[in-house]
Parts: C-alpha cells; structure tokens; sequence
DNA sequence: CAGCTGCACTCACATATGTTTATGCTCAAG
DNA sequence: CTTGAGCATAAACATATGTGAGTGCAGCTG
C-alpha cells in the first residue's frame, strides 16, 4: 500500500488500541524526542482543567491576554483573523494534541482569535504552570519551544503554497498535511480521516471563495486523487496528490531527534 | 508630525548617536522586556565569530543542518523557497537585530533558504551554546523563545494578508511593517529608512509578479502616501497608509513587559 | 566613452479566481 | 410528513492579477 513508504520512515509508536487515551500532546512530542517519565508528569500535572467548546464559539478572542494557554485534546480548531470588508482568513488550523496559544505565555496579547470548528475539548495550562516549567525543566522547555517552532514552519509552508502554488495545488498541499498531523496523533484509520470542516472555512484558509474551492475539489475528486464525502476524507492516490501539491513533509519535523 | 503619536507610546529606547554600535538584538529584546547584565554578557559572549555574506549569496541552504544560527547584525536577508516551475516565495524579510535561523537549533533540518539580499555582517552562535543558555539561562530562553513566536506572529499576519487584502494593501502592509522593525533597531531616520529591495523580490515576498509590484507602488505614490526612490523609502502619510493597509502592530509586540 | 547589465517601467492581451444568484441535497426540528 | 437551515454544486459573467515582450535609464567595466 503506498502509504507504507510514506510511514516507515517515520517509526510511529501507535498502540492503535490505546491512542484515543493518551494525552495526545504527549504523543506528539515523543514523535520528535524522547520524554522522561518526570517530564511527562510534569505535562499531566500541568493541565489545571478541561473544558468543553461548542461549534462556532471562541476559544479566545483577539485582544484577549489569557493567563493560560490551550491544548486541544479533542476536536477541530482554527486560527483567524477577520479583515475590513468583514473577510476573514484562518491562519492555522489545528488537530488534537496541538497547542491553541501556546505562543500567548510569552506573547501576552493575542493578536488573533481561535475558534472552534467542532465541539472541541481543551486542557488549560495556566502560565503561571509554564514558567515554573521553564525555570525547572530546560528540556521539556525546548520542546515546547519546539512545538511553536512547528507552527512556525507550517505557516512558511502556507505562505508558499498562498503565494506560489495555484489553488489545486494549494488544496492538494493542505490536504497532505492535514493527513499527516492527523496521523501522527492517532487520527487517521488506514487512508482515511475524519475532516469535519466545510468549503467556506476551506476557502477562509486557502484564501479563496467557496465556489472556487468547491471546484479545486471536484478537480481533485476527477483526477482520482481523494474521496471526500461528509466529513469523510480518504487518500486515493497518495504519490500524485504529494506531487500535484508539491508536498514534503520535511517542515513538519516528524523525526525523533536529540533536541 | 503624524508619526509622533504611533511611536510616543512604544518608548524607544533609541539614543541615537549609539545605536549602530549597540548589539541590535539586544536593542531589539530591550523594547520587549528588561535584560540584566549578566545576560546582556551572555549574549554577547554567545557569539562565536562574525562573517559577512555578500548580496544574493546563501547565508543557509534548504536541506542544511547547520549546528549554529545566524544572527544578522546588519543588512538584509530573506527566507525563501523555490517551488517546482522556478518560482520562488520569500517568506520572511529580516533586518539588523533578527536571528535568520534560530529556529534550526531545535527544527534540526531547514526546509528553506536564507538569502542575503545586501552584504549581511553576520554573527553565528553555536547551538551548543544556545542550550547552555538554556539550561542555565530561564529568563533569557523566554526571550529568545518569544523572539520566533514574533516570527511566527509576522507570518501570520503576512498569511492574512495574503489571503485576504488586495495586491495594494498587501503591499502597504508589508512597508508599515518594516518601518516599524528598522524604527525599532534604530535603523529610521524620522520618516525614511533604507530599503534596498528590488520589485521583484517585493514580488516574491508579496506573491505578486514583477509587474504588478510596479502598478501598485505607482498607486501608493500617486495617492501620495510613500516616496520610493533607489533605495530611500519615505512615509508621507502613515495615518493614510496603516488604513490602505490595514495595519495594527500588535503583532509586532513593540510592547515592553515582563515575560 | 562604448557597451553591458540590472532594474524600473509600459502596453496589450490572457487567465485564474471572484461574484452573484440559484438549485437541490441532507438532516434535524417540529 | 413538512419545513427550513446549512451545505455543496452550478452556470454566467466580472475582474484582479499574470504573461510576454519591449523601452529606457543609471551605473559599472573595460
């Protein structure tokens, strides 16, 4: 099966019986290094509370200056920005396990809002918390620091593909990484995920319009290369789709390294 | 004069006749948060040695694994990315103060180049020296932590941008924003500042074409909000010019406090 | 001072993507 | 069983931006 190739390389340790019960950040991380049993305590005992999130509501709101931060456990978030003539472009889009504004420990003031797109689950981790682990912990720091370090990359991806990719190819691209970090945290079953987003807020991410949006679909859809049903979506061809959206996944740092 | 009121409240800390003696990312951390000596000593001391790169040279190539990261002391330099049919996407502009790669001491592999669009005078610290700092530095690694999320900050708002204002906003955007950062490392002279950049790498840094780079400076000069001649750019109207371009800087952090 | 070279700038024309408006699913609510 | 909301889909038309080809200037270089 193709996908095979793809994955070997990345060695995941996914016991597919208990993922869905693991902390999905930890999961993640250790895809990128290894945790001691002490940091991943430190991790557990970070989370202050959980709380649910409906559809459509704000997780945060721009302007807000939160005195924790979020950590997607479950669900479907989205990173956005609304513009003058009412507009809005979401500027990152996240799965379990990814952190929703981790960057406003040090940042302070947000400088956009995170919405739900699904009913989310989320895990608060006070500031307060993550400067004690930065006094305390200097490994576990970096891999915080990583984890936005990521986010970072996957927003210089985004700007190629806006700036340089015509919008097939751009969707192609989105989709190939969606795929993929969906993976890597025990979301995907065989060549399948499920991707509860709808063509409008596909267009708020790619910058495009709905119409235009549905169109790239169907043209992914003829050429062969996905199935996208529902909130369905499968991989029929994932050597053409990498290739039609220019897709290495060098930027998502799935390699367990000494960091 | 219009820029009074947009600079009054960052207090810069700009006393003019020093600046471009003064180590730029310390001038450049000091706008956010207070530094004591002994990390101000530690910065300094991180720097192994300084090279210069001269204009249109890689200062990091795609693919490198570099074991230091390039602090850029003065010139300019840009992130790219070439995509299949040639074209390239620049997705990050960087100024005298910005780490160009400070990033690869925990992502480990670039996956994208850095180019020097100027002779750059370049400062390297290794990354063994980055984790020193980090294990014995808490306070220190925040602010070079906070130093990327502004990164990531920038790259979203560019993702906004780019998504969703027209080719001219975009564009006014883009020159709010590196008059602020050169206004910051003391690199403005009142309403000017050098920006020795060519059309077509505004274009690759925009996603626009040659062409249409020249179309939409042509209007924001005959609307009289910037003089852009050679390399000397001039605000005529910032007030005007923010609106055109929808530009709020919070993003940009020009806030100091402690992190 | 002749001849390049790199850039800014132009014009005519091409096209990818946006806009507007409408239709028809599907599914939940009554 | 009907209604309505939210989406995906469609077709016709509009436009912002791209493409290709060319001009002219300024600053090097020999």
């Amino acid at each position: 099966m193709q996908l095979r190739t793809e994955f070997g390389q990345y060695r995941l340790f996914l016991p597919s019986t208990t993922t869905r019960m693991t902390n999905p950040l930890i999961l993640k991380l250790e895809q990128r290094d290894q945790l001691s049993d002490e940091e991943k305590r430190a991790l557990e005992n970070a989370i202050a509370r959980v709380r649910v999130v409906e559809a459509d509501e704000d997780i945060v709101r721009e302007g807000d200056r939160p005195n924790e931060s979020s950590l997607l456990l479950d669900g479907f978030a989205a990173r956005y920005k609304i513009v003058s003539n009412g507009r809005r472009q979401i500027s990152a889009l996240h799965v379990a396990g990814d952190f929703l504004d981790l960057h406003s420990f040090l940042l302070k003031t947000m400088d956009h809002g995170v919405l739900a797109l699904t009913t989310c689950r989320i895990a608060t981790v006070p500031h307060a918390t993550l400067e004690k682990i930065t006094d305390e912990f200097p490994h576990l720091t970096r891999l915080l620091w990583l984890n936005t370090l990521i986010d970072g990359a996957i927003h210089r991806e985004w700007l190629t593909a806006m700036g340089r990719l015509s919008a097939t190819a751009h969707m192609a691209h989105l989709i190939c990484e969606l795929y993929l970090r969906l993976k890597v945290v025990g979301r995907a079953e065989g060549d399948s995920v499920q991707l509860p987003i709808t063509q409008a807020e596909l267009g708020d991410t790619l910058g495009l319009s709905t119409v235009h949006v549905n169109r790239v679909l169907q043209e992914l859809r003829k050429e062969g290369l996905i199935r996208f049903q529902g909130d369905a979506l499968t991989i029929l061809d994932w050597e053409r789709l990498k290739k039609v959206g220019e897709f290495t996944s060098t930027y998502l740092s799935l390699q367990n390294e000494d960091r």
